[in-house]
DNA sequence: CCGGGTTTGTTGATGATGTCAAGGAATGAA
DNA sequence: TTCATTCCTTGACATCATCAACAAACCCGG
């Protein structure tokens, strides 16, 4: 599917626009891309054609002239499958071409062992294809170091690897040939940079809060991959020189903050109640417990000033926050903005900051898109 | 001049690669810029015939077949000129194609009035360009929110400027009609992306240390602007939050370590001697000054922990040291390694630091370089 | 010294891709 | 009904890069 109708540049720009900014006429669409109205034409026929465009029901009508006739993907035409791999579970999505979850499943890693690992995600591409027809492409994202167009793992600490093909792997053992794999954080981003926050935005950064800490970046319509070494490692930037030691040395980390575990752990801990969930731990400071809303403050204060030193030095405009803990933005807005207010350089405007509600699922749609954006930017 | 010839696409490209990476042979620019042979042939002949190319000396001769011609451009074809603008001086080089400057002056600043820094400008222009022919174009760089492309200048604070169309009062005071204003930062690693230790990299960062901390930023050959909102403001990261305050009220600041007035300011008063230059300092730390040497490491420290966190983020695996006190790393290159390695993760493959002589008409010839890219690439 | 081998550079035919000019189509407004 | 407006389409045309073929200039081995 998608690429055996030879798709040429041109066909590619016009199909990325209608599949992100929605139904867009030709005009429309002419006007975005800086192309004649007749190239558009020409442009769509064969996607058209092939299927992969459907003409929408005119809209409303309070404009002069004729009717523009709306143009949209047929998000029905292909499937993306996206996996996301965490130390002992998966996660997968089967999703339209628009992104949207139709089928998810989650099943245990039995093992870290690569054969199993590979095993499993198969089963689960199998039970998430079940008698429909394939994926066009499948996408496993996972922490690590993980970079888009190359199907090997060089390094993912979390389950012991090195050097790991696993692109070809599990392309093998589904028969689909394409198969991406791309760091996690970096597929979130992906996922917001075409479906979600970020559309419209030519660069934008997102920060994930949850076992750790994480940043994505796009600058300039692209995401940012990184040459060699990887990007977003936030989390061991300084906070405060007093605070608690890393496992790197560092004394007062970021994540020593604002990662859920460090949240929990501190709560637990000052209120000597250790089966407290980290749930609990933010319903007990957004009730007004003090120790609690203390810490909740200073993860608020970190993550604060996590944002402003992302902004401040790659000039992004909009943050979007992510991740399976970002509910505690919600009980730390305050002290958030005071800290991102506080680090932000009076000559700037301000930072939009946009608090995406998180399901675990987003990992895997975010494997899905980063398959999407593969398949049909070929990178 | 460089554009009346009517530059297509594809003329620009082989000229762009001619002129950043020196003389090349035909059939290594087509492999270096993934098109035909025949085709750099082509887009090769009209500018070898209006002059902007030349047939430069076949080299050594230990391949085998047909000699390769070399071509290159010819950097005397057109003329640059760049300015800085200070609180109290300007600073102005002429140069060629390739940014080697032919020509400098330095003049003071009379006024911040508006009227008056364009006409000092002016007239810097008309002295560098003498009896000559004039420049293809002019770039002005200052400190503050100038972007190229826009010849307004939004705001600047040691100026007290907002929204000063520059550009255009010198176009209209020198009847030069490119007038490019950009962030002085930017421009300088702009010259370092063309002509300096850039090149061949596709993604970098540049760290500059003199009043204050400045960071630009290139990514996927694209120099980073920043939406709305400056980049590379690095100066308030949080290093100690025990240190002095600064003037936004953050506690250890980086520029609190860092900067030149930061570093005989700390020397100074700790040895009581309120005489000692910057360079004195740097002296009696090199000469083993134990209050000289603590503070340089502190410095260095910071400057580690700095570059760290720019490269933690943006994943360049490539940082260039620079501004006007950028000597202070020779005396300080221990702590800085040191700071380096201990924020690096683990998992990324060591940072390439470049330290790179400064001289003070090295910000005047980045705002070179910011005009010929905009009158080449048109932005 | 002379012909294969090799790489570079050039030329003309070809094809892909976009613009332009012109005009038809579908609406609201007068 | 007629006109203005906007959208969409079509065919002529221009641009630009590739391809195939070939000429040029060198090495080398006999």
């Amino acid at each position: 599917m998608l690429s055996e109708a030879h798709l040429t540049e041109g066909m590619r720009s016009v199909f990325v626009e209608l599949l992100v900014h929605g139904p867009l006429s030709r005009a429309e669409a002419a006007r975005r891309l800086d192309l004649s109205p007749s190239a558009v034409t020409k442009l769509t026929k064969p996607l058209l054609q092939d299927g992969y465009l459907l003409q929408q029901p005119v809209g409303d009508r309070n404009a002069m002239g004729r009717p523009s006739q709306p143009l949209a993907v047929d998000p029905a035409r292909a499937a993306l499958i996206g996996v996301k791999l965490t130390e002992d579970e998966l996660f997968a999505v089967r999703t339209d071409l628009r992104a949207e979850i139709q089928r998810e499943l989650r099943r245990p890693l039995i093992s870290h062992d690569v054969d199993d690992v590979v095993a499993c995600v198969g089963e689960a591409v199998r039970d998430l294809t079940g008698s429909g027809k394939p994926p066009a492409a499948v996408g496993i994202s996972l922490a690590g170091t993980a970079s888009g167009g190359d199907p090997v793992v060089p390094t993912s600490p979390f389950l012991g690897w090195r050097n790991v093909p696993l692109g070809g792997l599990v392309a093998a053992a589904t028969g689909i040939p394409a198969v991406v794999v791309e760091n996690d954080v970096r597929a979130l981003t992906a996922a917001q940079q075409w479906f979600g926050a970020g559309v419209g935005h030519s660069s934008f950064a997102l920060v994930t809060v949850g076992a750790g800490l994480g940043c994505g970046l796009v600058i300039g319509d692209r995401l940012v991959r990184g040459a060699g070494r990887g990007t977003g490692l936030v989390g061991h930037m300084s906070i405060h020189d007093s605070g608690p030691l890393c496992e790197m040395g560092h004394r007062g980390c970021a994540r020593a903050y604002v990662s859920s575990a460090a949240i929990r752990r501190a709560v637990a801990t000052t209120l000597d109640r250790p089966d407290l969930t980290f749930e609990a731990c933010l319903a007990l400071a957004a009730e007004g417990q003090p120790a609690a809303r203390r810490i909740l403050e200073e993860a608020g204060e970190a993550l604060g000033q996590v944002v402003a030193t992302v902004a401040n030095i790659t000039g992004v405009q909009l943050v979007i926050l992510s991740g399976e803990a970002v509910a505690m933005y919600d009980v730390c807005a305050g002290a958030f903005d005071a800290a991102l207010a506080a680090h932000t350089h009076w000559t700037s405007t301000p930072i939009d900051v946009v608090v995406k509600p998180f399901t675990f699922s987003e990992w895997a749609r975010g494997a899905a898109v980063i398959a999407l954006q593969h398949r049909i930017l070929g990178r």
